[in-house]
DNA sequence: CCTGTTTGGATAGCATGGCTATCCATTAGC
DNA sequence: GCTAATGGATAGCCATGCTATCCAAACAGG
C-alpha cells in the first residue's frame, strides 16, 4: 500500500501523514526504492488509533508519541509498557513544588489509595494528578473529603476491574495489549464522562419538572 | 479591589485578567472614575472559576464564556440554563452528516436512553458526542454493544444522582447553581478519571504480579 | 525510450488559542 | 504638584497541529 492509498483509506490527508511520520506517530514504510514506501495494515491500524486519540481523547500529539515509545521499547516489561503508556495519558505534572496545600492533598491521595488497598506505585503522577485535582476542589469552596471521593473511586474500580482490564490480551504481542488498554482508558473514559452528563441532564429536568 | 490586588489574591497576571474582561469572561469592575474600577469577592470567585475550568477541565475560552453567558441571561429558566451550561461542557459538535455509521450510532443512543428512562432533549448534542465515539470504537475493531455500555450509563446515573445532582442548590441563586453544577462536572470528572486510571493501574499490577 | 505523474523527503508557512508587552491619558494619593 | 498605578486599546508572541511548496527520483503508459 502506497501513501496515497493509506490517506484515501484512513481519511488523513498526505501531508499529515507525513507530518506523522516526521513526529515519529507512524513507523516509516517499508523503502523499495529512493521514492517508493510500502505500507501495510498496521499502518492503517495506527493512524486510526493516532486519530482515535487525537479527535475523541483530545490528546496532545507528544503524549501519543510518549505512549509509542512506551511500545516500541521492547526492554520494557508489559507492565512497565502499560505504567508508561499510562501515565503518558495523564495531564503533564507541573513542577510548583512548595505548595503546602498540594502536599496535604497528596497526602489525603496516599492514604486514600492504602485504605483502598490498591497497588499503586507511589511515584505514579497519576497521584499527584488527583492531588491537583483536591487542591483544586478546596479553592472553590466545595472540599472533597473520603465520603465525597470514596463512591467514585468504587465505580472506578469497578468499571476497571469487570470492563476494562478483564478485556486487556495481556498473552497477546505486545502491542495489541497497550493499544487495547489505551483504547479502552481514552474512549471509555469519554463514553463515561458523557453517560455522566446525560445522566445529570436527566435527573435536572427530572427535579426541575422540566420536559 | 483594585486589579492589582485581585492579580496578586488569585494569582494571575494583570495582562490576563485584562484579556479576560475584555473576552466577557470576567465582569468589568464598578468604575468609580475614569481610570479605576472597583472588584469585589465575586470577581476572585469568577477568576478562580475560570482557571479551575480552564487548568482543571482545559475548557477552552470560548466554552467557558458560553458558561457564564448562560449564567448572565436573565430570561433563561433554570433548567435551560443548566443545560445550555452544560452543553458547552461537551466537545464542540461536527456538521458532518452524511455519515452511516454516525445515523446508526445515533439509533443506539437513543435507544440507549429510552431504554433507561432517562428524560434528555432528543436536541441534546450530547446525544451526537456519545454517537461519535462509539462509531470511533467500531472503527477501532472494539464496537460497543448494550452490554459494555450499560455498567457504564448505571455508574454515571448512580453518580449522578447520590453525589451530584443532590448537592446543587437549586433554591440559591442562579449563579450558584451554575457554578455548582459545572464545578461538580468538570472536576469530579476529572477525579473519575484520574480514578479509574489509578484502579486500571491497580488491577494490572495485581494481574502482572509486579511490584 | 520518453514523458507525465506520483512518491518520499525536506523546509517553510499558516491558523488558532491563550496569553503578554507596550503605549497612553488619567488620576489617586502623598 | 508629582509620581506611580490604573484602565483601555492595540499589537505581538509562542505553542500546536497541520498545510503548502519544492525537488529529485522513479514508475507507468504509450
Amino acid at each position: 500500500m502506497r501513501i496515497s492509498q493509506l490517506s484515501a483509506e484512513s481519511g488523513v490527508p498526505i501531508p499529515t501523514i507525513k507530518y506523522y511520520l516526521r513526529e515519529g506517530l507512524l513507523p516509516a514504510g517499508e523503502q523499495t526504492a529512493a521514492t517508493r514506501a510500502e505500507y501495510g495494515p498496521s499502518h492503517l491500524r495506527r493512524l486510526r488509533l493516532i486519530r482515535a486519540l487525537l479527535e475523541v481523547g483530545r490528546l496532545p500529539v507528544a503524549a501519543i508519541r510518549r505512549v509509542i515509545e512506551a511500545v516500541e521499547d521492547e526492554d520494557l516489561p508489559v507492565h512497565t509498557m502499560l505504567g508508561t503508556a499510562h501515565y503518558a495519558l495523564g495531564a503533564a505534572p507541573e513542577p510548583d513544588a512548595g505548595d503546602d496545600d498540594l502536599r496535604e492533598a497528596r497526602q489525603t491521595v496516599d492514604e486514600l489509595i492504602a485504605g483502598l488497598g490498591w497497588t499503586v506505585t507511589p511515584l505514579a503522577p497519576t497521584r499527584d494528578e488527583l492531588a491537583r485535582a483536591l487542591v483544586t476542589l478546596k479553592r472553590l469552596g466545595m472540599p472533597a473529603g473520603q465520603a465525597d471521593l470514596l463512591p467514585y473511586a468504587a465505580s472506578a474500580m469497578r468499571l476497571a476491574h469487570d470492563h476494562e482490564m478483564s478485556r486487556i490480551p495481556f498473552d497477546g504481542p505486545r502491542e495489541v495489549a497497550v493499544e487495547t488498554l489505551v483504547i479502552c482508558t481514552v474512549l471509555y473514559g469519554r463514553v463515561l464522562d458523557v453517560f455522566r452528563r446525560l445522566a445529570q441532564e436527566s435527573e435536572s429536568a427530572r427535579i426541575l419538572g422540566a420536559t
